[in-house]
Formats: structure tokens, C-alpha cells, sequence
DNA sequence: TATATTTGACCTGT
DNA sequence: ACAGGTCAAATATA
């Protein structure tokens, strides 16, 4: 169906993308050749690469529109505004009979984990992801034989961090939990957070002694590589999960060098932009190479490395899905992973994979 | 005493 | 009506 006049799009798509990639590499020089460097070449090459992205985008735009009724993630996506409208406007949550409870947030984002406890150690509790969890229910699942455990971040009275997780032990295999993640932290937890490390064996020990603060020797372990953003290539999807419905979220990443140059000019997005820059980055942010809807680890450090590292994504994503009441996001630690979001709007899902031969 | 966990009740979405 | 998710009082622990 018009497979003509899409091939068509994606190529013309692909040659200003092309052409904006290399007019930032233009620009890259400039800020590097410190002596050459001129303002009006700068805003010049910006201009361009600006109109470059636009003029892909507007494809990608057309091409969307088709899509649309197709793609709930392009629908959604598609306003603007609808990361709140998705949500329960604020009239809903006042007018809850109970405080604020059961918000309506279906946006959440929202990703699932397998993690194995080696036996005989004594763990038999979620495990230490490297961020404080407190306890605050448990419910029998139908159709599952264990309980299923609720937390939340400790630090939601204090901090407004909504970050939840779920943990089910596995029918099969009661060494194997499922753990699913509802939001990120807008928490600060400390810098070191970053370090994901699973220590089995004093889990439980910890889980029911309330002390979920990350001990020292964890903290200070260094995160694996692999679990480190990659910043130049982070070309990635991501599989989430929004309301049992799994849902790739598209994003595209510009090659760090680049961006950081652009966004340390400064100013020359607004601090909208930059939020907007945040919101879609923040999609990139967890990147799981798998396509299933959980990723197997065992042993390993989390994609909650990832949260550590770009602390700033977190909350910038909290601020697009938990819009309503994510009250002290974060939004100071200059992080390298900005991926321009260029509007997380109609993005064809196939996009990513198509500029990834660009920026190779 | 402060903080975390447990657990029955309650609320919401389907 | 039911299942899943959350609240909050009671209880446990340091």
C-alpha cells in the first residue's frame, strides 16, 4: 500500500537527515577550530540543521498521520498535550473522595525484569537494585503461587519520587523473580546510585530490616560497562510496557559530541525545549536490546544503571508520565545524553533503524 | 522513638 | 463482580 510514495518519503526523510548530520559536523568543527569560530556561521549551520529536522520530521509527520490509527504510540504522541490528557486531569485527583489516591496514571512508564537468586543464600527478597524500596503492599495474584510484593521508593514523602516496583516470584522457578518497574526516580538517592549492584544474600536482611539505603560497599562499586549509556550510539528502541500494553517507543539520539556542543551554547533551546529534549531522550534511556517484554538477567546490574547515569532523563521522563505530581524533579546534574527529541511526535516506529546507517 | 513491614480493607478499571 | 493496586492501622525491629 503506497509503498512507492513511502520509499519515496523515507529517502527524501533520509537525505535531510543525512544533510542536517552533516551540518552538524560542520558545526562540531567550528566549536572545535576555536579560532575560526564566528557566531553567524554558528547560528547558520544551526539554521540548517534545524531546517533539515524539520523537513524530516514533517515526512515523518505525513507518514504518521497514515499510521496513526495504527500506532497508539504515535497517537498518543502525537499531542502535544496528551502525556497529560492521557492522564487524569487535576480536577480527577482533587476530587478523589481519598486524598490523592488512585491517580490516574496511565502513561507510567513501565518495564519488567527477570531476576534469578542463586538458592541456599538466604535471599528471598526483590532484589537490591541500587535504589531505596519500601514495602507497602502485598497481594495474592490469581493464577500465580506466590504473593506478588509492592514498593515504592523510600524517599516518596520526601522527594515526591514516584518510582514503584513489583516483585513476583516465578511459579516455575521460586529463585526467578519477575520485577517490574512503574516509573523513574525523581529521587536523589546520591550520585553513586549509579552503581547497580546486586548483592544476594543480605537482600532480605535488608528488606526486612528497613534499611534499603544502598550500603557503602555497594555505592561504590563501578557500574558495568555495558549497562552505561552509550552516549554516541544510543540508537536504540526500547520495550515498555504502558498499560499491558507493550509499546516501542522510537527515539533518536544525536552523537553526543554534537548535542553537547549545541546545548552548551546555551540557551539557544529554551528550557522547554530542553525538557522536551529530556522527555524523549528519557525513552532512550533504557535501552534493552531484547524485544520481549522482559529481559533476563541473572547476576547482572539493572537498566537502573541507566536511571543513575542520567538521572536528569529520569525525571524528566517522571515529568512527562507522572505530569500531575512529580514536584521536585531534578533537573541539575548536566549529563552527556542529549538526544534531541525533535518532537516526540509521529515518529514511524521503523525510523530508528533507518538513521542508524547515518550515524554509524 | 523512629522507621519499616504486614495485612485487611478499600478503590479502580475491566 | 472480580482482580489488581493502594492505603493505613497494627505490628515488628533497631
Amino acid at each position: 500500500m503506497e509503498k512507492g510514495t513511502e520509499f519515496e518519503q523515507k529517502k527524501l526523510m533520509n537525505i535531510e537527515l543525512k544533510h542536517g548530520q552533516e551540518l552538524a559536523n560542520q558545526l562540531r568543527q567550528q566549536f572545535l577550530d576555536t579560532t575560526q569560530t564566528s557566531k553567524e556561521t554558528c547560528d547558520f549551520l544551526l539554521t540548517n540543521i534545524l531546517s533539515s529536522y524539520e523537513k524530516a520530521l514533517s515526512i515523518l509527520k505525513s507518514n504518521a498521520l497514515k499510521l496513526e490509527h495504527h500506532s497508539p504510540v504515535i497517537s498518543m504522541l502525537n499531542s502535544p498535550h496528551s502525556f497529560t490528557s492521557d492522564t487524569s486531569p487535576p480536577s480527577d485527583i482533587s476530587d478523589q473522595p481519598h486524598k490523592n489516591v488512585f491517580r490516574k496514571r496511565k502513561a507510567v512508564p513501565q518495564w519488567s525484569e527477570q531476576v534469578q537468586v542463586p538458592l541456599g543464600t538466604g535471599a528471598e527478597g526483590p532484589l537490591a537494585d541500587g535504589y531505596s524500596w519500601r514495602k507497602y503492599g502485598q497481594k495474592d495474584i490469581l493464577g500465580a503461587n506466590f504473593p506478588r510484593a509492592y514498593y515504592r521508593c523510600t524517599y516518596r514523602p520526601s522527594q515526591g519520587c514516584l518510582a514503584t516496583k513489583q516483585v513476583q516470584k516465578s511459579d516455575e522457578d521460586s529463585s526467578l523473580h519477575q520485577v517490574t518497574y512503574k516509573g523513574r526516580h525523581t529521587c536523589k538517592q546520591g550520585s553513586e546510585l549509579t552503581a547497580g549492584v546486586v548483592v544476594f544474600g543480605k537482600e532480605e536482611k535488608r528488606q526486612k530490616k528497613g534499611s534499603c539505603e544502598p550500603k557503602q560497599e555497594e555505592r561504590i562499586q563501578e557500574p558495568k560497562v555495558e549497562n552505561i549509556i552509550s552516549f554516541g550510539t544510543s540508537l536504540k528502541t526500547e520495550e515498555m510496557e504502558r498499560s499491558k500494553e507493550v509499546e516501542r517507543l522510537p527515539s533518536f539520539s544525536f552523537p553526543c559530541t554534537i548535542l553537547e556542543s549545541v546545548y552548551k551554547k546555551d540557551h539557544l533551546f529554551s528550557e522547554d525545549t530542553r525538557e522536551n529534549n529530556f522527555i524523549a531522550s528519557s525513552y532512550s534511556s533504557y535501552i534493552t536490546p531484547e524485544t520481549s517484554e522482559c529481559s533476563y538477567l541473572s547476576l547482572s546490574p539493572y537498566h537502573m544503571d541507566n536511571f543513575g547515569i542520567a538521572q536528569n532523563l529520569q525525571s524528566s521522563e517522571s515529568d512527562l508520565t507522572e505530569i500531575l505530581s512529580a514536584p521536585n524533579s531534578v533537573t541539575n546534574s548536566p549529563i552527556c545524553d542529549f538526544d534531541i527529541s525533535l518532537d516526540p511526535v509521529d515518529f514511524d516506529p521503523s525510523f530508528p533503524l533507518d538513521i542508524l546507517e547515518f550515524f554509524k
